[in-house]
DNA sequence: TATATTCTAGAATATATATTCTACAGCGAC
DNA sequence: GTCGCTGTAGAATATATATTCTAGAATATA
């Protein structure tokens, strides 16, 4: 072994910071080595590309924000797991600005490097996966009417309720969480509504 | 005179066309020529830089996106202007890609240029007006409160529902301006009944 | 201690892209 | 018809950025 300066964690982080700051266009190679004082040649020892970083940066930070949803989810909390959007957001500004103000494939140069191709496959999985068990939750039945409610209840709506402030890189008023909470409780009134019908 | 082949429009619309294909970031000055069969000098003879382009782009595609809205709301019809974007998006899908998907400036290198900083200073002005006179018609009042409330119903809601079917690249469905429509209603008769207590 | 291995270090290289420059062609004014 | 303007045409240039390459240092293990 020799004396390792700096971690895998440390590249990833220093490019969180720059892409949350300046966008993920400037997480350019140089920029993140130079914001860790490492020399590039230290990044391609760790990573074989640039893509390679910003896709398990991405991948890193989609998982932990995923968790709460899905804890929420295992709970049987619906409400709490359209609430994680703005709650997470609060604490995790940076890593939201990553997720939330971007398309996923917008930072990768060309497409997803085949090393991440199971992970962001395994990712949207469990996202749809998501999608069915909250139907399943508040609907009680995951057709394609419920599951399209419920991608607007837990992805849609909070993100665009979170977006301006992000954008801002400020944190969510209250009144986020209020408005997410109205529109909640009005769609699945309205199923449950026409369910009757 | 000498004979003009192409027009700024031209180059605006292949520009367009290229972003909405493969993402703003690939409107590259040579690909935006070479869609054209035009010379890069020829470019350049029009505009004086990529981001000039980008933003005039940008400005024509709100601008014509925003008539919309302003139109409905001249009409004193707020829920015609939240359903405004839906629509629109079913007729401009290239346009709404372009607006919709990408962030204001994530398309210029540098920032806006000096040229369109009066427009985009113009644009971000009526769009506040826009959020204040849809306060004040469906909840009579343009307090903080009130305005956040017509950024919801009139921007983040419609925006957000319609986001997964322009990734997509597909027309939005019915259900879209359904959730729109529940949502609205909600969140009016919520403030309403605020006002009583 | 010798040696392979793992890293640091940063210069060199390749490539993509914006922008500038030079040459010339059509057309109206004189 | 010639001059000058507006544009076309595309080569040349500058710059940013990813990636590769060469050198050398530190440490674990034999």
């Amino acid at each position: 072994m020799a004396r390792p300066k700096f971690a895998d964690r440390d590249f990833l982080d220093a490019a969180l910071a720059i892409a949350a700051e300046r966008g993920p266009l400037a997480a350019t190679v140089g920029a993140i080595a130079e914001r860790l004082g490492a020399p590039v040649g230290s990044f391609y020892h760790r990573f074989p590309s640039r893509d390679v970083l910003l896709g398990e940066l991405w991948l890193r930070t989609v998982l932990d924000f995923q968790q709460g949803i899905t804890a929420a989810l295992d709970a049987g909390d619906g409400l709490r797991a359209a609430l994680h959007t703005p709650q997470w957001v609060r604490t995790h500004l940076d890593e939201a600005r990553l997720l939330l103000l971007y398309n996923r494939d917008d930072f990768l140069q060309g497409g997803w490097p085949e090393a991440l191709r199971d992970g962001v496959a395994a990712q949207t999985r469990h996202m749809e996966s998501g999608f069915s068990r909250f139907a399943q939750l508040v609907f009680g039945r995951a057709g394609r009417d419920e599951i399209r409610r419920a991608q607007f209840l837990l992805a849609e709506l909070p993100v665009g309720a979170v977006r301006q402030h992000l954008q801002r890189r400020e944190m969510p008023p209250p009144i986020v969480d209020e408005l997410i909470r109205i529109t909640y409780d009005a769609v699945i009134a309205d199923y449950r509504a026409r369910q009757k019908r």
